[in-house]
RNA sequence: GGCGAGGUAGCAAAGUGGUAAUGCACUGGUUUGCAAAACCGGUAUGCGCGGGUUCGAUUCCCGCCCUCGCCUCCA
């Protein structure tokens, strides 16, 4: 089976994905600062990363996956704080409710997730390292800053060369409070950063006093722990290009011989109603809020597929209402061809993985994703095939084909579909409609079309629908 | 200002040097008392604007307009 290609944000080219040590490919994702509910936005970038996961899996690779848990840093600290909690019992709360999320959303556990805070002693030998190669120096408040010209190569990966000639007014003006701490250059970025008023109880001991990790650190370290000097990809949103990968690539390459990571991904945002998200703005949607509205995780999964992951993607509450509608009729589909291939249950991921189940006449949708994770490419042909089958005349053996060749797709995109034959949700209907809705059937049993026709414009003028059955009828919200 | 991404039907979104997938919406037909569902169809002579290369460009080149993101701790 042919190799997956991804785009590579170092070399700006789309190149085989491939594992340096020809067994497992190693991969690391920046994870989430646990202060608060994780957004849509956030979640695009990990579902774009497990769709990757996927599709490297089931072309017949391994992983190893790892992504962090940041559980200290400034908002960390001061959220915690205002909410009269430890650190600790702060940041579990809201990593359990982000596994809640992950868990929903069907995203694959990484097989490694470290934490920041369990990982200090790493980050401090890190330190120690970069201080005795003269790359870092202690400032006088007891800070440790990297010292960026110390790196040759910083800024390749964002392309912002001579950074310091090209500092803003924004930045000059933070430049005086700089100062303040002993920065060498405007440039240089935090290790390790001394205590504060304001960190409370949350510092750490360290050879150069007490005081906390930077963040950029702490992905550096972990990568070393699990993944070694050198390992086959690392991922983020794109907004992590600069600083934080550009300060970790310098961290890590002047810390250990290896080269750190060997391809670059980096998922666009996910933008609202044309601009980007934000509090401010009220347009911070979360999976529960839209759960509150209606919307299932695998819709809200749907729509943060729909666009391709290198390209922003506006979220709307139509989009929402069009993935209800794909959904619905993959799964229709999925129904008719699993009654004609005689199968009853539909397969797990890992059993897909496990019995090495092959794409066969989607492979043209396969294809798609191999390409640098084409999904809206790959959605399009799945359905362009679909819609040139003629589900219904299919014998069973082709039926059987098709089916898991739809389900080695599904599995690759992490979707799971909803079930074809359900009825629609009983929705709270109240009596008076309930009431109306009867004596429709009862004039529609009679034969008394005038009568039926009434009440039902009735029904509908109060908001709700009415959709006969055979032998039946639902009443369904507006 | 620097760097990057992009402008394709009502909305969304693929794609290609040879005349535009797909989803939603809309719409015609079959079916239904009428609807819904289902099934069978239809809907961009056009791919931001202007040039150029080519037998031929939406796809390559040049210029222009517009949108969005990043530029020190936001996925």
């Amino acid at each position: 089976m042919s190799r997956p290609r991804l785009y590579d944000t170092l070399t700006r080219q789309t190149r085989d994905l491939h594992p340096i040590d020809h067994q497992r490919l190693r991969f690391y994702c920046c994870g989430p600062t646990v202060y608060g509910p994780a957004h849509i936005g956030n979640f695009r970038t990990f579902v774009a990363q497990d769709v990757l996961r996927r599709v490297v899996e089931l072309s017949g690779t391994p992983t190893l996956h790892v992504r962090n848990i940041t559980d200290v840093d400034d908002k960390t600290i001061r959220d915690s704080q205002k909410a009269g909690k430890s650190l600790t019992d702060f940041t579990r709360f809201w990593t359990e409710k982000f596994h809640t999320d992950c868990s929903a959303l069907n995203l694959l556990p990484p097989h490694v997730e470290p934490s920041a805070v369990a990982h200090i002693d790493h980050q401090i030998r890190m330190i120690e390292t970069l201080i005795d190669r003269g790359h870092a120096y202690r400032a006088e408040d007891g800070s440790v800053y990297f010292k960026v010209t110390s790196y040759a190569d910083y800024g390749r990966l964002s392309h912002l060369e001579d950074r310091e000639l090209k500092l803003g007014a924004a930045q000059a003006a933070s430049a005086v409070a700089s100062d303040e701490y002993g920065k060498d250059s405007l440039a240089d970025f935090a290790l390790w950063k001394a205590r504060k008023e304001e960190d409370g109880a949350n510092f750490w001991p360290s050879p150069w006093g007490e005081g906390r990790p930077g963040w950029h650190l702490e992905c550096s370290a972990m990568t070393l722990e699990y993944l070694g000097e050198t390992f086959d990809l690392h991922g983020g949103g794109v907004d992590l290009v600069f600083p934080h990968h550009e300060n970790e690539i310098a961290q890590s390459c002047c810390a250990t011989s290896g080269q750190f990571a060997r391809h670059w991904m980096h998922v666009a945002h996910l933008m609202v109603d044309g601009g980007k998200m934000s509090k401010s703005l009220g347009n911070l949607h979360t999976l529960e809020d839209l759960a509150q509205r209606g919307h299932s995780a695998a819709e809200v999964r749907w729509v943060l597929l729909s666009g391709h992951y290198h390209q922003p993607l506006n979220f709307t509450f139509h989009s929402l209402e069009a993935a209800r509608q794909a959904l619905q009729k993959l799964a229709k589909a999925e129904a008719a061809l699993r009654h004609t291939a005689g199968q009853s249950t539909a397969p797990g991921y890992d059993q897909i993985l496990a019995q090495n189940w092959q794409p066969g006449p989607l492979s043209s949708a396969w294809e798609r994703l191999l390409e640098d994770l084409n999904v809206p490419g790959a959605t399009g042909a799945v359905f362009g095939i679909l819609n040139q089958t003629k589900l219904g005349s299919l014998d069973p053996e082709q039926a059987l084909a098709l089916w898991q060749g739809l389900h080695f797709i599904l599995a690759a995109l992490g979707i799971q579909l909803p079930d074809a034959t359900s009825e629609p949700e009983a929705a709270d209907v109240p009596e008076e409609i309930a009431t109306l809705a009867e004596q429709r059937w009862q004039a529609k049993l009679a034969k008394d079309w005038p009568a039926a026709d009434a009440l039902r414009q009735q029904i509908d003028a109060d908001g709700w629908v009415i959709k006969d059955r055979k032998d039946g009828y639902d009443v369904l919200p507006k």
